[in-house]
DNA sequence: ACCAGAACTAGGGTGTCACA
DNA sequence: TGTGACACCCTAGTTCTGGT
């Protein structure tokens, strides 16, 4: 932000019964009437509403255009940092400007006869916008109190009865969803899976309504999440310069093409405040990727693994963000296995479980993964671990995880380097890497899948 | 290098939920 | 009523696989 150090304040003023305030033309009258039965004399009574009601077809679109008209007013003629969502109007300022941002908006709002909830006005380090609590002090979102208690008194109702109907998980679903956006990174994304398949399940005979031990399990690690999960974090989103670039590639023989060897990565590390680059390639041992689904080509593993050695090797230095060569398309990453299950972690469960610390949490978090055309997430076992061991690997140095996909020509040396070819490269000392989590994780999900596979 | 069948995708349609 | 996000179903078209 170009206001430095200064403190961020936030101002929302919400419109009185928005819909309401939008006029029927006169002469349309005749079209706006509504019928109710009198219970005095049981006959249907007219009435002409002269304003929009809700439901009108017309109602959103009037009303939004009205809406995004003041705040055009805003952002175009005060030069304000301001938003709308249907009536909730809300804007952003320093401390020096927020008091007189906030007289703006009640000023021009009452010249052109919009009237606001003079109680609901808010100018504070601490504005509640559309149920969420913009913390502009420790720069946090934080989750609503009274929605965490809904939340967690809907889960211990459904863990009481012990069955699920297909209606009521997809209403918690939305719920958590809206709930999880407030709640750090995308902790608790594979625990929607057991709800999910529930609240599309059509055989809804005998018992198939009871929870079986995978709903069990997310319900109980939701209910963890709600209650102690650390909010999100507002990040400041003035871009800064990378201090360093890295760019990775793997290798693994393709038989149609008679190649062979083994499995192998490669990395160059380009440091803006050194010479010349740094660069090291590895054979992935085979106790490694044994474990992996059995594939004929086992190409994407080995790309993801990249990144991990090439922080591992090159550490000491504050990496900002990370290109990731793939050169594969998303949909191959769902080739890894057709049912997309990643496992909760055991002591997860239990209630001394600390989700605060980091070593808990980067064992559950999923990671989003951009590609050129459009995004997947993927939660998809096995490929989710080797994510959480870059996680893993990041969080221990203190960085955020961010892959994007670049074109292969870009990356002409971490291929070289993978392909052994050292034409020019001086040598690199090497150093043992020791996997963080993935040798764990695999047990526990490879056990957690067996259960929900099992189950119904 | 080529082929056939299997496996998979994109994208439209439908439907659920949340929020206003 | 609108929006977005997600899931499922379907069809036409593309890509992979295993064989020659």
């Amino acid at each position: 932000t170009r206001a430095g150090d200064r403190r961020l304040q936030g101002w929302v003023l919400d419109e009185r019964k928005a819909y309401r305030q939008l006029p029927i033309l006169p002469q349309h009258r005749k079209f706006s009437v509504i019928c109710l039965k009198d219970l005095e004399d049981d006959r249907p009574k007219y009435f002409v509403m002269i304003g929009h009601s809700f439901v009108l077809v017309s109602a959103v679109y009037n009303y939004n255009r009205r809406s995004a008209a003041l705040n055009d007013v805003f952002t175009r003629l005060f030069k304000m940092v301001s938003f709308n969502f249907y009536d909730d109007k809300y804007g952003f300022e320093t401390e020096l400007t927020t008091r007189s941002a906030k007289l703006v908006a009640e000023t021009i709002h009452w010249l052109l006869g919009a009237s606001f909830d003079q109680k609901k006005l808010q100018l504070s380090s601490l504005p509640v916008v559309l149920g969420v609590t913009f913390n502009l002090e420790d720069f946090l979102l934080e989750i609503k109190e009274e929605r965490k208690a809904e939340l967690v008194e809907s889960i211990d109702a459904i863990l009481t009865s012990g069955s699920l109907d297909p209606g009521t998980a997809g209403k918690l679903k939305g719920r958590l969803m809206f709930g999880a956006s407030q709640l750090w990174g995308k902790v608790g994304l594979p625990f929607f899976r057991p709800i999910s398949e529930r609240q599309y399940s059509k055989d809804l005979s005998g018992d198939r309504m009871d929870l079986n031990e995978a709903l069990k399990r997310s319900l109980i690690c939701w209910r963890g999440l709600v209650v102690c999960g650390p909010p999100r974090e507002i990040s400041l989103r003035a871009s800064k310069r990378s201090d360093i670039v890295i760019f990775t590639d793997g290798f693994t023989p393709d038989q149609r093409k008679a190649e062979c060897g083994p499995d192998r990565v490669g990395a160059v590390m380009f440091d803006r405040r050194g010479l010349a680059p740094k660069q090291f390639t590895e054979a992935i041992p085979h106790s490694i990727s044994e474990k992996w689904i059995p594939r004929k080509i086992q190409i994407v593993p080995i790309e993801m693994i990249a990144p991990i050695l090439a922080l591992e090797t090159f550490r000491g230095f504050c990496v900002e963000w990370l290109g990731m060569e793939t050169g594969y398309p998303t949909w191959k990453l769902g080739l890894l296995l057709k049912r997309a299950l990643v496992g909760g972690v055991a002591p997860f469960a239990s209630p001394d479980w600390d989700l605060g610390d980091p070593n808990n949490l980067a064992t559950l978090v999923g990671v989003r993964l951009w590609v050129p055309d459009g995004e997947a997430m993927t939660t998809k076992f096995p490929s989710t671990l080797t994510l959480m061991e870059l996680a893993e690997e990041l969080s221990a140095k203190k960085c955020e995880l961010q892959l994007q996909w670049i074109r292969r020509d870009l990356n002409q040396l971490a291929d070289d380097l993978t392909n052994d070819s050292f034409a020019d490269r001086p040598g690199q000392d090497r150093e043992a890497l020791e996997w963080r989590v993935i040798g764990r994780l695999l047990t526990h999900a490879t056990h957690r899948y067996e259960v929900l596979e099992e189950s119904p």
